[in-house]
DNA sequence: GTCAGATAGTAAGGTACCTGTCTAATATCA
DNA sequence: TGATATTAGACAGGTACCTTACTATCTGAC
């Protein structure tokens, strides 16, 4: 079945089709790319994890998720021998996320596959297309996060 | 912390977050007028929900989600006392959903929270920004759907 | 009339997020 | 310097989606 969707949807019934077919794309472009064993939230961590290494808590402000989240991405990746972990230096509390040689060779295509993705969107619309649609999510996002709280903070959390 | 986002999100992000915020505004309006044991998924069957009943299957298809997932929120809902399902006499494999008396109370301000949302969110924004928005989702919707097969059809599911 | 294939619903299980609470280590400042 | 607040990370648990696999029933082609 074609996924009819009626003349004039509620914006969140869009916002969770078109996030879901992004991060399958993702997905599947992972896959095409031979890392069947990365999946996206995996890929945040090869974007941003720098040469110095760095701690978990700040992956989780430049991805914008809560630490469990990406305590586990980074634990898998661990796993998959792709990152390790060492006891960071200059704060006894923190351990910081380095990547082996094997995500060092992996991270171009890990982080690139998000652009890959907007680059074929591009195709299949049209560059300002794509551009118009990401500044209204910014200015939208901009105006509504300091709406009433829409995600009450945490105590302990980022 | 203030949600900083860097200047050329990927577009996954910016989808995430916005979808994110969506979903807790009507969970906070729901609260706001008093059904803090409605979530944001249970409102699409009161949105869709007819007064002769319809099955869960059709409700699929309305809302864009998988069986299990609009069987679990008709399930809760006919605990909380709000629709009830009869069998279809029609159709022996079938069972219809009807709203309950109380469910046809709630109707009204239940599947009016996405659309307050709506409106709240012109407001901080403006209407053409939120329309501008809504189009560019649609048209990328409609032009991503046909690539390469971002979900492979289920052999068993719609 | 029978039988292959579609469809309604159930069940078991997985993913990517979220929350709150707790401990250890660090930073602050009266 | 000692009380207090903050931060890093671990752990337990919840939500809203998803998949695959199964049974019962219906439908349409022969």
């Amino acid at each position: 079945m074609k996924e009819t969707i009626p003349e004039n949807p509620p914006l969140g019934l869009l916002l969770r089709l078109v996030h879901q077919h992004w991060t399958q794309a993702v997905d599947n472009a992972l896959d095409a790319a031979g890392f069947g064993d990365i999946r996206p939230p995996h890929a945040n961590v090869f974007t941003f994890t720098p040469a110095e290494g760095i701690q978990v808590s700040e992956l989780t402000k430049l991805a914008h998720v809560r630490k469990q989240t990406m305590t586990q991405a980074v634990e898998e990746l661990e796993k998959l021998g792709y990152v390790e972990r060492r006891p960071d230096p200059n704060d006894r509390r923190g351990r910081l996320v380095f990547l082996t040689g094997r995500g060092k060779a992996v991270r171009p295509i890990a982080s690139a596959t998000g652009r890959k993705v907007d680059e074929r969107w591009a195709e299949l619309t049209s560059a300002e297309e794509m551009e118009t649609l990401r500044q209204a999510l910014r200015l939208l996002f901009e105006k509504v996060r300091d709406d009433v709280p829409a995600r009450p903070a945490s105590d302990t959390d980022g």
